[in-house]
DNA sequence: TTGAGATAAAATGCATACACTAAATACATC
DNA sequence: GATGTATTTAGTGTATGCATTTTATCTCAA
């Protein structure tokens, strides 16, 4: 099989998927099933099928009857799911603190280092974000436990349509770029209950700055779609 | 609407879950399609997209062209489950400890000493363990964090097939009595830690047990299947 | 008897067709 | 002009049919 076993309904879900983290389909935006169907040339089986699994991963909400849109977040809940995040990222480098391997270790710091590096250069910003998205996921992946690793990430995506739209506070990235080294300290440190604390407090925030900024530059949601608002997405 | 707009597919998914979770559908066995679909008296459409919502929750096994089987956890996967759901039980309660009402405290230990009455009087341990499952929701859903509950309840469902294998050991249940004695104990002190500590180790020790005696009672997977080998299900 | 290969049976993935629901539009009434 | 009610239109939910893949059965040689 050259296609490795994908079926249509995988292609059409992985395209969708790509779609909202891409930002083309945006929070709100409805999901028609006979457009998609002729947009991947494909019929609306697969694409119903897509859909089903993507309501089920909470990326897309969808009622009987009434077509699907993509998930959209009210500050509540969003400050909820950070909370909860924050507690899983918590539990993982707790975890993690004990069960690093060196090599593991070594790549955190490099990561940690390379975007330092970057911050003092004024280097891009997406790089930036880039290398901010692997420090933590280098930190969780470090627990070993797949099944903690799976529940965290899952999460993680449920906001990552929104990261799109971090501010640039003033001072925002020198804070990150604290956090983080105060974490890395705590778990070469060996201090697993600190660098529990240290990244719980840090992805709260991340959370309260993203809440806040969402809920102050929304008057009505046509402000929230456009694409041209991506500033850069600190993480 | 009389069925309170329930689609065909959620029926049969709602189905399915219970037979899952009831042991007519043990872990292994194979869900076909068509069969299901003339027991439901429905066509297979909507069987797929009950299979496909169960699939992403993990209740069952999906591949390309190969039939879905009941999500079968090998016991180093199990393992993981049970810490993984440690560590978000712990978190939920480090939240829940703060955060609970006085009535919904109250309605804790009322299922806490209904368990307790329970166990001195040598009662039902079906009731037991029912008592138990509500104790470790309440003190979940304590919290008041929609995602960080429905993480964790998503978490312990996968694990749920697994409960009726539960053995017997002795002191077991006298055990798992004691340790949510001091659970109620750290809450009520105020001591959030303490109750996160306490959970976590609660759990992990359960899952230790399950993930034991699954190991040691399954010579094939035949002498796993047969529902003659509930016992009950302390949790 | 056992194993490999070929053949037949069954089951899945997908497309299409249609019924029914929900919304949008047109229309009538106040 | 606004408001409430038909009527039309668009869209979802489900059944059915067919092509492709998997799985089971059969055959034959070692």
């Amino acid at each position: 099989m050259t296609d490795r076993d994908l079926t249509q309904a995988d292609t059409v879900r992985l395209a969708i998927e790509r779609e909202i983290f891409g930002g083309q389909l945006a929070p709100g935006d409805a999901l028609e099933e006979g457009r998609l169907a002729s947009r991947f040339g494909v019929s609306r089986t697969p694409v119903r099928e897509a859909i089903t699994q993507l309501a089920q991963a909470g990326l897309i909400t969808k009622r009987a009857h009434k077509r699907a849109v993509v998930a959209q977040l009210d500050p509540g809940t969003m400050l909820e799911l950070f909370e909860a995040l924050a507690e899983l990222e918590g539990a993982a480098v707790f975890l993690s603190t004990s069960r690093m391997s060196e090599a593991e270790k070594r790549e955190l710091k490099d990561i940690h280092e390379a975007a330092a590096k970057n911050l003092v250069s004024n280097g891009d910003p997406n790089e930036y974000a880039d290398l901010g998205f692997a420090f933590h996921q280098q930190l969780v992946r470090g627990c070993h436990n797949t099944a903690l690793i799976d529940t965290t990430e899952w999460l993680a995506l449920r906001v990552l349509p929104y990261r799109r739209f971090q501010v640039v506070a003033p001072g925002r990235l020198q804070r990150n770029q604290t956090d983080h080294d105060a974490i890395i300290s705590a778990i070469f440190a060996g201090d697993a209950e600190t660098a529990r604390e240290e990244i719980r407090r840090h992805t709260l925030e991340q959370g309260d700055a993203l809440m806040r900024f969402i809920a102050l530059n929304k008057t009505s949601h046509a402000d929230f779609h456009p694409n041209g608002l991506i500033k850069e997405q600190p993480l």
